[in-house]
DNA sequence: GTCTATATTGAGATAGAC
DNA sequence: GTCTATCTCAATATAGAC
């Protein structure tokens, strides 16, 4: 008898897999020789390829958002640690396991597409809390533009290596609420 | 005797595949039905999948960089049409062909790898050309920035179809040089 | 929960006729 | 340049034993 292998564990590696070669390139096979499966063992976990990617992604919105500091006492600190944080991990893996799903899930896979699309609403919807706590003015499109240009720069990690892009935008992103009305 | 279907027509058709269903989720069959051919005639063509990679970006670069108003006449217009150009197709297929093969290539595939390096680093050579003739301090910086603004926008309309982002992104490239040393 | 065995499908690619 | 025929491999997924 040997110990069942942990499922939080098969998510983290399922990640790794579609954040680097996306939902079409990671394979089941991958995904089972990482946590030393079968391929078809895999199946007694998980329905189907597909649900993986909203398992994928609510384990990482969870990673993002818990134990934030709490945006009605210190809304720049709230800000503050969730732009480190997605930054952290661009920096760290090298692109956004998100950004690569949203592009790579079809008509094909509607329930991946559903969660793809849940994820990132849910994730401009915390960053819109935050930025009403702060009494910043239109929170929506700032959040959206915010999370766009964090995404845009993983191009120039992923080709060139180059984080200087990334770094720019966290520094835009800092910088909003200095001073209100001032055209970014 | 039937026509022989145009090289063009085939790379246009990939590009579309690519850009759609990424390096991985686009096949040969796919390609051969968009053309009416049979898969396997597409390896007279072309020597392999991965090769089609580095085509498709070549006409991308032409399309996107081809008669472009002269930056030492008017370095405004030139920056104008090429950014209008980018967003342009951004809006019209919803998302970024390079972007997508950039997330979707992988060490297996080096010289597709390569050939995405070399798009983008010839597309910010490009705006880098324009920005020095319109005498931007640190070019090289603006344009990778901008760049990755326009691309991360397209996360908005491929998840939502929402393209208010990519409108900000535009807005924000356009302002650029209205009055050296301004915050971005 | 994991295994062996297997079904089914589709992928990229090659050989040789026309 | 396109076709038919074929090769080889890997993909997702299911059935049933332990």
């Amino acid at each position: 008898m040997r110990e069942p292998v942990p499922i939080h564990r098969i998510v983290v590696e399922a990640r790794e897999l579609f954040r680097e070669y996306g939902y079409e390139g990671a394979s089941m096979r991958d995904l089972a020789d990482r946590v030393g499966l079968r391929p078809q063992s895999l199946y007694t976990r998980f329905s189907s390829k597909e649900s993986l990617v909203r398992e994928v992604l609510a384990l990482t919105l969870d990673d993002t958002l818990a134990g934030l500091p709490d945006p009605a006492t210190d809304w720049r600190a709230a800000w503050r640690t969730l732009i480190e944080r997605i930054a952290g991990t661009f920096e760290a893996r090298g692109r956004c396991v998100g950004l690569h799903l949203a592009y790579g899930v079809t008509a094909q896979t509607p329930d991946a597409r559903d969660a793809v699309r849940a994820f990132f609403a849910r994730l401009r919807d915390a960053m819109v809390g935050i930025l009403e706590a702060g009494t910043i003015s239109e929170p929506a499109s700032v959040a959206a533009d915010t999370l766009a240009q964090l995404e845009g720069a993983t191009l120039w990690i992923t080709t060139e290596g180059d984080m200087e892009p990334l770094r720019h935008a966290v520094e835009r992103a800092l910088r909003i609420g200095d001073q209100e009305g001032r055209p970014m």
